[in-house]
DNA sequence: AAGTTGACTTAAA
DNA sequence: ATTTAAGCCAACT
């Protein structure tokens, strides 16, 4: 199932709205992001609207990490980031993320 | 219009 | 622990 251009508007609204909800100290995934918005095949969508759309400054999106711990390509701060808030790192470098994964209490 | 790219994921080697 | 491969989707060449 493919985004419309109209609905497009909405997916990115939902993304940063379901990021700002991630908790400190608590990471999730791209791919559980775009499941929450009902777009389950779209991890990479997640990752762009992130990425390039004005307005992700504004919400924890450094707490979005991929589905193995990794941090975003690009962006050394992200760990110093989460290791602020708490967030530990295995020796490899990845996110601990059995420790770390958000696991919403349902609304 | 066809090919490439990337803040992705899962599985396999 | 790395690297490849294949599937995925929208934006960009």
């Amino acid at each position: 199932m493919r985004i419309r251009p109209e609905e497009a508007r909405q997916f990115r609204e939902d993304v940063l709205n379901i990021v700002a909800q991630i908790p400190r100290g608590k990471v999730t995934t791209y791919g559980y992001i775009a499941l929450l918005t009902g777009w389950p095949d779209h991890a990479r969508m997640v990752g762009r609207t992130l990425h390039y759309t004005p307005g992700a400054e504004q919400v924890p999106c450094h707490r979005v990490v991929n589905a193995v711990g990794r941090t975003a390509p690009g962006w050394a701060q992200q760990r110093e980031l989460l290791e602020r808030e708490g967030v530990t790192f295995k020796a490899n470098g990845r996110v601990d993320m059995d420790k770390h994964r958000w696991e919403p209490s349902f609304e």
